[in-house]
DNA sequence: TAGATTGTTAATCGATTAACAATC
DNA sequence: TAGATTGTTAATCGATTAACAATC
């Protein structure tokens, strides 16, 4: 379907074009050339035409792209025509407004449970949902056919529980914890380095008034 | 103190190192080579060096790098010897938590405010803060000299505030909201998108499995 | 002094941009 | 058919890696 080995740098631009054809799609918009897409998106045409192209070709000569079939397509490649099955682990600030976040549904990513391993954390609701103990994470997993971990807790019990998840198959990890997790190939990490972002911010700043 | 123009793809490393560098030195670790730290890094010790001499030399040659200093440094080019003050806008499950996270403040960035256009929200407590309303923003702002502006409400509401932030001089916006921010190149922005990294989760999931 | 390891230059690799033939 | 715009190849630019002289 596609070329395998999809530069990370292309992967991460695919969501800001799937986002801005969800914008031309609310507009009405039905077709849009590379030329102008460029222009919204402050980036060059040449650039977008080489991206869709390791894809496959999406367009039409002449015509430009379809808003509609382009959007779905590259929806596609983003995984986001299946259901995804999520676990939060760590029922702390940060874990309890990820379930609450109502977005990621509407893009096909459920939220099916929430752990934690501070006792008084367990037995609490969070949305719909009771805090279980990490102890019940295996079964759980294999009963909902759970295939990403939203990891949401400190760096120390994260890494404790790289085992287990890596004993349960999961497909993906989303990791808030602020460290790198040591996992087989087999599993997939996406890092939100929360903390590092800011540091950036603080650098653009200083460097900026100098 | 160092090169202009330090591409984003250096910049966006030098938060990691730092996050090394913190390790060693909690481990009591005294000094060490880019190869070592390379091996624990898993990047090569030719990127590291040149990655730290955009900025100077840290090192010296037969020796490696003094761990304590080089952290220090690093610190520094990021800008966390110095004090931020942030607010955050959009008092919702993400400002909320983000209100509630304590690590912030050991890098010296102080959250003091907290804003919304709900009222439902407004008066509410988060934290030790009382949650206040937009209008406010302006005054708060210059009393309390805030330089960075944390956004975390919906798309509608961060585009119709930036108008406001930019009046007042705001130094940085780090951006939750699910869009792009227009802004004049004095307000250097950072953005967090997370139903993106999810999407590149997603996508590198079933990369993987085909 | 000899060994180690940096700082830095040169070589390679990959990503971006430009150009244009293909084609709707 | 003529005009527009893609898909794709070629040229450029920048980032990574390799190599090694400088030096602690």
């Amino acid at each position: 379907m596609h070329d395998k080995n999809i530069s990370q740098v292309v992967i991460s631009r695919l969501p800001r074009y799937f986002r801005y054809l969800g914008d031309l799609k609310d507009e009405g918009k039905e077709r849009i050339s590379s030329g102008e897409l460029s222009k919204r998106m402050n980036v060059t045409a040449s650039q977008i035409r080489q991206d869709f192209n390791h894809f496959g070709g999406f367009g039409q000569q002449g015509y430009g792209y379809n808003v509609n079939y382009l959007y779905d397509e590259i929806g596609k490649i983003l995984g986001l025509d299946k259901r995804h099955n999520l676990i939060i682990i760590g029922a702390g600030n940060l874990g309890q407004a990820l379930a609450n976040y109502m977005n990621f549904e509407r893009r096909g990513f459920y939220v099916r449970g929430i752990f934690d391993n501070k006792e008084s954390l367990i037995g609490t609701k969070v949305r719909d949902m009771t805090v279980m103990p990490v102890e019940d994470l295996k079964d759980f997993i294999k009963e909902n056919s759970i295939d990403i971990a939203v990891l949401t807790l400190p760096k120390q019990g994260a890494t404790g529980l790289i085992d287990t998840l890596v004993e349960c198959k999961i497909s993906g990890i989303w990791n808030f914890a602020h460290c790198d997790l040591d996992v087989p190939d087999s599993i997939l990490v996406e890092n939100v380095h929360l903390t590092d972002s800011l540091m950036k911010l603080s650098f653009k700043i200083h460097d900026h008034n100098e």
